[in-house]
DNA sequence: ACTTCTGTTCAACGGATGTTGAGGATCCAG
DNA sequence: CTGGATCCTCAACATCCGTTGAACAGAAGT
């Protein structure tokens, strides 16, 4: 029997050459084409095809198509992986001690919300890792399991361990503002580009979404006059 | 044979409760399943049986279920049915004289951005409403056709005539600025709910977002936000 | 009454899909 | 040499898919 575990024991006892390339290369291709066409538009036989591989042999390695499917997002949306400066970038945010008016002090080009943003639109930038980032994103509006992992990675790893550390009102708010900043324009970029914003150069945006990021992070939320919701 | 035409000539002269009462419950059943399951997760038989008639039924009205695809987006997709104010915030966006800094004047509660953003907003809070809207952006992340009717509608029929009216530089990349602003609002808030985005009152929402849509269409681009200096 | 047209159903077709069971190849232990 | 274990292929399975052709009911025109 093949070991069509989803936990993460890892035994790695059986030399790495033997048996696992084929199961690595399933999961490259398998990557590939979900991120093209979506769960329901990826067939097993074509992932086998692209392999250079039999079908039978992504179930032997896999045992279903819905676990290729389950082992390729888990395996993207590990935090680690999908932002490895996290750690380095909420410290940045902590370390912001004007919390009421970041900008008024004149002397930060880009606060943290820019630093995050850079980040992600690093990992997006790179054509190796793009694949990956469009299954999960792309998938997460079609299968419900992916959703539901999207929500869970996005929200618990990452959205939450970064509001906490911000020093404003309504911490989660911020997070989730930042959060739908980003889908916006990663959608907008990279999964239905749209011009001038999929043309553009990765500075240009850092310097235009930047200031958005950060207001939204550390600023002063709701604009001009507070329309009902005391800040704080 | 029956009509199966894409094309917009409607002769209307057959009487309006013969055939064509099962031809718009079809139509109706497939918004919903589309919606719910996408393109290739909604089966004709699916749409028919919701529909309350037989799969065949479906191919008669429509052709195939490509051309009931193609109905529901380009009858969604139509710009008055899309966002009927249109014209209106139009001359709102132009009719902003203070090109430079909105916010100095103390006047507007909301900006064109905000009401523009209330408008798009206030039709996928219909419930009636929002499965048709669903369709098109679920879809345009996985059909091709809904993806280029998507850029050229929202592109050509909405932003464009948006971005020409607005009195400031650079109006295409405003456009673009605010359409990614509004993407990631609607995916947090309807398609891929996540709190306390999605929980939140309307009039609270465009209080949030209003300002960065605002700032997008009238500020100084990749400065400082609605909150910050005024711009001199 | 006879034909014609439209709306509708039924049964079926060919093809694609996920999955499986039997078995081949290779290697290593007894 | 035997026997199990691992990796892999082949051929087939049952099912579902979009689509079609034949046929039928009813209204309308002749």
């Amino acid at each position: 029997m093949a070991r069509h575990d989803v936990p993460g024991d890892r035994p790695a006892e059986q030399p790495p050459d033997a048996g696992q390339d084929r199961r690595e290369l399933i999961r490259l291709a398998a990557v590939e084409l979900f991120a093209r066409h979506g769960y329901r538009g990826t067939t097993v036989r074509a992932i086998a095809e692209r392999a250079g591989v039999d079908p039978a042999l992504v179930m032997y390695h896999y045992g279903s198509k819905e676990n290729v499917f389950s082992t390729v997002i888990r395996e993207t949306m590990r935090a680690e992986e999908l932002l490895p400066e996290l750690p380095r970038l909420l410290d940045e945010v902590a370390d912001t001690d004007s919390a009421d008016d970041p900008a008024a002090d004149g002397t930060c080009p880009g606060g943290p919300g820019s630093r995050l943003l850079r980040g992600f639109l690093t990992r997006w930038e790179d054509a190796a890792t793009r694949p990956s980032l469009l299954v999960v994103f792309r998938s997460a509006m079609e299968h419900p399991e992916a959703s539901q992992l999207f929500r869970e990675v996005a929200g618990g790893e990452l959205l939450l361990p970064l509001a906490r550390r911000i020093p404003a009102p309504d911490p989660e708010l911020r997070a989730a503002l930042v959060a739908s900043l980003l889908v916006g324009l990663v959608t907008g970029r990279y999964v239905v580009p749209i011009e001038p914003l999929a043309g553009m150069e990765l500075d240009t945006v850092v310097g235009l979404y930047g200031p958005y990021a950060d207001d939204m992070l550390l600023g002063r939320l709701g604009g001009s006059p507070p329309p009902g919701r005391p800040g704080g």
